[in-house]
RNA sequence: GGGGACGUAGCUCAGUUGGUUAGAGCGCCGGCCUGUCACGUCGGAGGUCGCGGGUUCGAGCCCCGUCGUCCCCGCCA
């Protein structure tokens, strides 16, 4: 590279954003500032787009202009940082630019100052190359120049300040919770961070604020909020990362319904910020209807739902006594292949299901049956229908939920397949839902004992009390989540505020007054000093903006994402630390 | 922990049955060009075929191992 002659910015001020110039600008003087985004030499006349966040401007070097610029403007590359000092210059006609918003004028170049150079980027600014995700993550600050994460790391600033004033509006307060906290022994793993202080002794990052966040309800703030960052250590996926921001809030003397009240319109309003309209309020189902109605606690309700039709075949042992039969519709699939059904039969079988794939047996068997099935589902033409019921041994404290699961993956799995066809996985559509009342607990087969399905701290429905030592399988919580297209956004819960309803709820999880102490000891004082009813949620924001934002992958709107292996690949962490720190902390590596 | 896909020039990819000197487009460098806008045009440079081992007269291609990236299951109260 020859040698390029830097200027110093100094008192240089900039007048204009790139994106900034129309026609009616004409005749102003302007100073822009940015990177050269592309070049066009044509010898006498040169010409540049110059890029910053806003957008592109074209600056142009006449042949009758000043040879000096003209020859500084020759030494510059791609991406070179510069300022521009000229005239905004009307474009004649038959030189506009339509394809971008400035198109209509251009900057005349008085001045040039090269404020710095720059290396050939290792792949092209331009959003049509679709660049492998190692390589982007390695030069994460070139990446994060390029159109698509412009728009999408805008975006999230724009949602987050957009969810900020909807609340800081309702009343709540933008409190923060400590990162440095303790381990607590349930849930996901803990990210560890030895003490100095305390040889042999760690903090923990937090999972989720959610006892600080009860606390501070006892603490008599009322309504709290936090854009939290949380951490797990666990296996990585396109929508789960290690760190992740969670909107959290909490309110004191809430029913559920507050909650939704809360929580409604900040969505709607994290929607308009990205052009999308939603209305509220959003459909609800109960776990238990939206297991009976798409055999998921997530649904996506761009899919149709299956129904139960158990009763239509009463005594024709199409499936076990007192399971559900299962009618799948997928719209618009039209003609299926012999091998394609048979597919989706081993599908169903390897889930424990048993399909009938033969509908015109069926049809011949059980005609009438069969005519209800159809008005039922309102089946078309072209639509693909698949009858399932459980093939197996009944397994589990809640059979039922199981085989209806399987129907679920077993619907949803058709439906991916003729995604194409149906074309009802419109990112654009966005189907918000309320799922209440999941079950307080489940089953651990391992331990063989019940597990919160939650957490311990869920209030169980008031009708539901009296079972939570009789029969905690059909016990049901105060409970709810928010889904979206088949994503679960966030959930949350009414919490138990009471000590003697606390003390129900460990017995039923096998959990003595002294083992429960010695895990949650300071929320369990906490509130025993006047804890108000309370309740809260919380939704995670990458996965919201992700979904608003067309994206696939939550790494796409976060701008320092972590690899499937919880790597950094551009800070190359995690990272081996000098001995003398490992001494500092009392800690030893042991040989593998 | 398990399953799958991938790894060739800076980027995106092709590379036939194992065969001689590994290609293309974009980008980059140099020349020419006074209205381009994904400028055009002529020329040029650029390769540890992820890494290690094996089979073979011969390996980008086959085999074994390993590393890395992505997707899914388990896991994520």
């Amino acid at each position: 590279m020859e040698q390029v002659p830097l200027d110093f910015l100094g008192e240089l001020r900039r007048t204009h954003h790139c994106g900034e110039l129309r026609a009616a600008d004409a005749g102003k003087r302007a100073i822009v500032m940015g990177w050269v985004h592309r070049r066009r030499d044509l010898g006498g006349v040169l010409f540049l787009h110059l890029r910053d966040r806003e957008g592109v401007t074209q600056i142009v070097f006449r042949a009758d202009g000043d040879p000096a610029v003209h020859a500084k403007a020759d030494m510059l590359g791609p991406e070179y940082v510069i300022a521009v000092e000229g005239l905004v210059d009307l474009r004649s006609k038959d030189t506009i630019n339509p394809a971008i918003p400035t198109g209509g004028v251009e900057i005349v170049c008085e001045k040039l100052h090269i404020l710095n150079t720059s290396k050939t980027p290792p792949f092209p600014m331009d959003e049509n190359v679709d660049v492998k995700e190692d390589a982007r993550l390695k030069y994460r600050y070139v990446d994060l120049r390029r159109p698509q994460m412009q728009r999408n790391i805008i975006l999230r600033s724009k949602i987050t300040f957009e969810i900020r004033k909807v609340l800081i509006d309702q009343g709540f307060l933008e409190i923060e919770t400590p990162f440095l906290g303790r381990s607590t022994p349930e849930g996901a793993r803990d990210y560890l961070v030895p003490s100095r202080v305390f040889p042999g002794q760690f903090y923990a990052l937090p999972q989720s604020p959610q006892i600080f966040k009860q606390l501070l309800m006892v603490s008599g703030f009322d309504k709290y909020f936090q854009i939290a960052r949380c951490f797990r250590d666990e296996d990585l996926r396109a929508d789960r990362q290690p760190e992740f921001t969670q909107i959290d809030l909490e309110m004191s003397f809430p029913q559920q319904e507050q909650i939704f009240e809360v929580i409604e319109p900040l969505v709607v309003a994290a929607c308009k910020v990205a052009g999308y309209a939603v209305s509220a309020p959003f459909p609800r189902l109960t776990y238990d209807q939206a297991m009976r109605a798409y055999g998921i606690d997530k649904p996506d309700l761009r899919i149709p739902q299956f129904h139960c039709v158990e009763d239509l075949f009463a005594g024709e042992g199409l499936t076990a006594d007192g399971m559900p039969l299962v009618v799948i519709r997928i719209p618009n699939v039209g003609a299926v292949s012999r091998k394609e059904r048979d597919d989706l039969k081993a599908y169903g079988q390897e889930k424990g299901l048993r399909v009938f794939d033969d509908m015109k047996r069926l049809e011949r068997d059980f005609p009438a049956q069969m005519a209800k099935v159809r008005e039922l589902v309102s089946a078309q033409e072209d639509d693909l229908l698949l009858m399932a019921g459980w093939g197996g041994e009944l397994k589990g404290q809640r059979p039922d939920y199981t085989m209806l699961a399987a129907c679920g993956q077993l619907r949803l799995q058709a439906a991916q397949r003729y995604a194409d066809k149906h074309k009802a996985f419109d990112a654009k559509d966005f189907r918000f839902l309320w799922v209440l009342d999941f079950p307080m607990f489940e089953w651990d087969e391992e331990e063989s004992r019940w597990n919160a399905a939650h957490h311990p701290f869920t209030s169980v429905l008031d009708t539901d009390i009296d079972k939570l030592e009789s029969d905690p399988a059909h016990c049901y919580a105060k409970s709810y989540d928010l889904v979206l297209n088949g994503t679960e956004l966030g959930s949350g819960s009414i919490r138990i505020h009471r000590q003697d309803i606390q003390s129900k709820v460990f017995a039923a999880l096998g959990l003595s007054q002294e083992e429960a102490r010695k895990k949650f000891n300071h929320l369990l004082e906490g509130l025993e000093y006047g804890a108000p009813p309370h309740g809260g949620i919380a939704l995670g924001l990458d996965r919201l903006v992700m979904i608003l934002a067309g994206e696939t992958s939550i790494r796409d709107v976060i701008p320092f994402p972590k690899t499937a292996k919880a790597t950094d690949v551009m800070c190359e962490a995690p990272s081996e630390v000098p001995d003398k720190s490992l001494r500092e902390l009392g800690l030893s590596l042991r040989k593998q």
